[in-house]
DNA sequence: CTCCCTGCAAACTGTTTGCAAGTAC
DNA sequence: GTACTTGCAAACAGTTTGCAGGGAG
């Protein structure tokens, strides 16, 4: 049984919304890439959604702007998209790809399990552990990874509810 | 000043390495598990590993052992060795899975690049993040994942040795 | 002797590639 | 018009499942 998740969650005004994917549609386009309609579909997808994104998920969502598009441009456009640095690959608990836009700088992420809705997050000090690891094992630490899991504060909400709905029963 | 904990694997001797194998093969008996040459051949490999390795690869070790063994059936006893924490599933960067034998309590690891060679190591101290982050953005954080990439002290030695050669041709 | 376990083959999922038709510039 | 893009179909890789024969206890 696949889930599909749907996104009803908008980042931020129309006009912001729109400032955003011009801007990956100025960079694909100054990157020699031809702008097509399938392209923007998936662009306008990826630069709007709070949310992580698997390949079909994403395929989903802009066939609603693009009714042609097939997921094999999907998979071509996010290559395409995390070569530029617009959007990030997740690694997904259950060893799936997801993706995102990208954060700026060196940012991790804190996904929701339940919905997954992801928050950047940076304040991490991890390298004075990386240092003396390094240093101790004698590792050239070239990468690290952080990624948090949890619930956010809407779906605990939602499980409240539900586990009270249950309860009546 | 942050307490870092260093836990070294140390090569075992071949006592120690038997002794691993035995505990294993035991817990998987007093778990209702028969124990079959297929099963002893996995086990042994993934006791004595200070590798990750992913399904393909404890097949290709273990056959060495079984000559009759199949794909599946690394799989399936896999599966059951991680079911009952001997083993744990490792995230690699390219999305698929490995193993290796599982730590003792919340530890992380560092992984070489470029020979798979794995390191626990404890003494992050990521739980005041964790809180503070939780309580900031309203999510009940559950988990986490540390991971370190590197490349160890012995493939930098071999890399230098190749660069050397490179540079006399 | 019984039930669990095995290997094979085939199904399945996620991803990539070959190709002829279509389209941005 | 040219070269890049597209969607389809097929190939591919990793993993899971159905099943009949085989072996542990």
């Amino acid at each position: 049984m696949k889930m599909i998740f749907i996104i009803k969650w908008r980042r931020a005004t129309e006009q912001e919304e729109d400032t955003t994917t011009t801007l990956w549609l100025n960079k694909l386009e100054a990157s020699g890439y031809r702008l097509t309609a399938p392209r923007r579909a998936v662009v306008k997808v990826m630069a709007q959604s709070h949310f992580i994104l698997d390949p079909t998920q994403v395929f989903l969502e802009s066939r609603r702007s693009c009714s042609s598009l097939g997921l094999v441009t999907v998979y071509r456009t996010l290559e395409k998209l995390e070569e530029l640095g617009l959007i990030q690959r997740v690694h997904r608990e259950d060893g799936c790809h997801s993706y995102i836009a990208a954060g700026q700088g060196h940012q991790h992420l804190l996904i929701c399990s339940s919905c997954n809705k992801a928050e950047y997050f940076s304040g991490d000090d991890l390298a004075p552990l990386i240092e003396s690891l390094g240093a101790e094992l004698g590792y050239e630490i070239k990468d690290h990874w952080l990624q948090l899991f949890g619930i956010c504060s809407q779906c605990q909400q939602k499980n409240k509810a539900s586990e009270q709905i249950q309860g009546t029963e």
